[in-house]
DNA sequence: CTTATATTTATACAAACGTATAACAACAAG
DNA sequence: CTTGTTGTTATACGTTTGTATAAATATAAG
């Protein structure tokens, strides 16, 4: 006859909130949208199911934080260092291709993640809204690089034409992210780096080194 | 009182996998993974549910036929036309991008199918299995065609050279293929085959011509 | 040390899930 | 017209799901 309580400790709510999120962004990178449940999520975090309905309005409103979070985490990490004064852009471009293209960015759990969201973006408005304000963000961070970076080559693009190498620079970023992390072993290391930077060189029309690694 | 049954007809096996399959897609790409139910999915097969069983070993089995469909569904869209006699391969490449970014392969219902997919990839090996296979395939078959546009130029790649072009001219697609499927609004007509034909071409150092419309 | 608060646990509940099985009926064969 | 086969429906079962609510206890306040 077990008849004692689990003990506990309480936390702060940013603490638990985090650690809910945490724990849903593992389950559905590691099993799938069909794991991340309530009392997997719950068990995952270490604390009983109940908990979830406390810091969060439901299920839902749990994914959809767990699905900002994730985004703005994945935009960070690809961002990561500023541009360092009287640093060219295009040194800075090469630094953004090879953060997004090896892990943790390029991962298969990033990746799973991502593709788990994005199945919902149809079904859920608001997570369409978090779809779309990551994509334009991620672009324009690119096109306000493209544009120095051309700049420092002598070439002063029209907007149209400066719309359209964001679109394309993002898509082989975007692509090459995508393939690197679903099907990891099917690339040499650096290989995928190496792709970038000389894919988005040439869709520039400039030759882009690479940064070598972040220390 | 209502003890009437419910009539029905008899169909052929294939009919009917076919069928469930195609209400398996469907529900998917409508309103997500979740909402491919063993009811859900029967209901939208005009049957019910216990047919399923009848069909196929369970859900997942139904969900891996599925799958296997929806990719050959694909290629095949993508890959439509063979090359005509005498035809230049750039000319067919421009084809492929052209099929690549316009409906019904780059749509919406297409993409989020695909994401929803992709989420299983990790969890289950038979998944996993089907998309590599249909990885290499694609870009075994834009490899194929990579080779003899570059001759026509004048220009013989070394085998590695022709694998990183395959791979960044893939990984181009996809990327445009995915924003524009999953982002409709967010691009003009005929701006994603633009810029993919220009993104292909100035990777790979050739000018690809529009192919127009498809009769 | 007491008391109050609200974080956390524990339990309950209806609905929906995938699966199993029995009953029915459409169609072919004779 | 009768019979046999099996595609199909109908129903039931145990499990899991998300949510709701009551009970308990960790912690701060007095």
């Amino acid at each position: 006859m077990d008849s004692s309580r689990r003990s506990f400790t309480r936390e702060s709510a940013e603490h638990r909130r985090e650690a809910l999120i945490r724990a849903t962004l593992t389950l559905i990178g590691r099993k799938g949208v069909q794991a991340a449940t309530v009392r997997g999520i719950a068990d995952e975090a270490g604390v009983t199911l109940g908990l979830i309905r406390h810091y969060f309005d439901g299920k839902d409103d749990l994914i959809y934080a767990a699905y900002q979070a994730h985004m703005s985490q994945l935009t960070d990490a690809t961002m990561e260092g500023p541009r360092q004064a009287g640093e060219p852009a295009a040194h800075q471009l090469a630094r953004i291709v090879r953060a997004s293209l090896t892990p943790p960015v390029s991962s298969p759990q990033a990746v799973g993640l991502w593709a788990g969201f994005l199945n919902m973006v149809q079904r859920d408005p608001r997570m369409a809204e978090v779809h779309s304000r990551t994509y334009y963000d991620f672009r324009d961070r690119l096109q306000a690089l493209i544009a120095p970076a051309l700049e420092e080559a002598g070439e002063t693009p029209t907007p149209e034409r400066l719309r359209a190498l964001a679109i394309a620079c993002n898509a082989v970023i975007d692509g090459l992210w995508l393939e690197g992390g679903a099907l990891p072993e099917a690339f040499g290391p650096g290989e995928l780096v190496n792709i970038g930077l000389t894919s988005v060189g040439a869709i520039l029309g400039l030759t882009l080194n690479d940064p070598g690694e972040e220390t």
